[in-house]
DNA sequence: AAGGTGACTTTTC
DNA sequence: TGAAAAGCCACCT
C-alpha cells in the first residue's frame, strides 16, 4: 500500500471533523480540540480555520476559548449569533457573558 | 524567504 | 484573583 506524508490540509479536515462530533447543548474549548485532533501545540490554529471555513455543517458556534467566553474577532456580529444559538441550545452564559465550563465542556466518549 | 500576525493557552507575579 | 508576559506555530505578506 502506498504511503502518503501528512499534509496541513489533513490536519484542517481533521479538525473540522472533531468540531462536527460537538453535540448540541455543549461547547469545546480551542486548546481541546486541537488536541483530540493530535495538534496539542495548535489551538490558534483552530481559530485561524473556523474563520475561514465554509462548511455550514460545523458547529463554530460551539467553540469557546480557555475561559469559557466567545472569542473576539473584529466584526462583532457573528460573536452576538453565537450567543444567540449557544443560549438556544440551553447554554447558560454567567454574569461576566461566559460558559460556566465546568457544566457545559463537551467532554468526549 | 523572512518576519509579522492571531476566533489560543499556560505560566508568572 | 487577575492582568501581563511568555510560549507556540501555521498562515499570510
Amino acid at each position: 500500500m502506498t504511503e502518503r506524508a501528512i499534509t496541513s490540509q489533513d490536519s484542517q479536515q481533521q479538525i473540522l471533523t472533531i468540531i462536527k462530533l460537538i453535540p448540541a447543548g455543549r461547547v469545546a474549548t480551542y486548546g481541546q480540540i486541537a488536541k483530540l485532533a493530535g495538534l496539542p501545540k495548535n489551538a490558534r490554529q483552530v481559530g485561524s480555520i473556523l474563520k475561514n471555513v465554509s462548511d455550514p455543517d460545523v458547529p463554530w458556534f460551539r467553540v469557546v476559548n480557555s475561559k469559557g467566553e466567545i472569542s473576539e474577532r473584529g466584526n462583532g456580529e457573528s460573536q452576538l449569533v453565537q450567543r444567540d444559538v449557544l443560549d438556544d441550545e440551553g447554554v447558560q452564559f454567567t454574569r461576566t457573558g461566559a460558559v460556566d465550563l465546568s457544566r457545559f465542556l463537551w467532554e468526549p466518549t
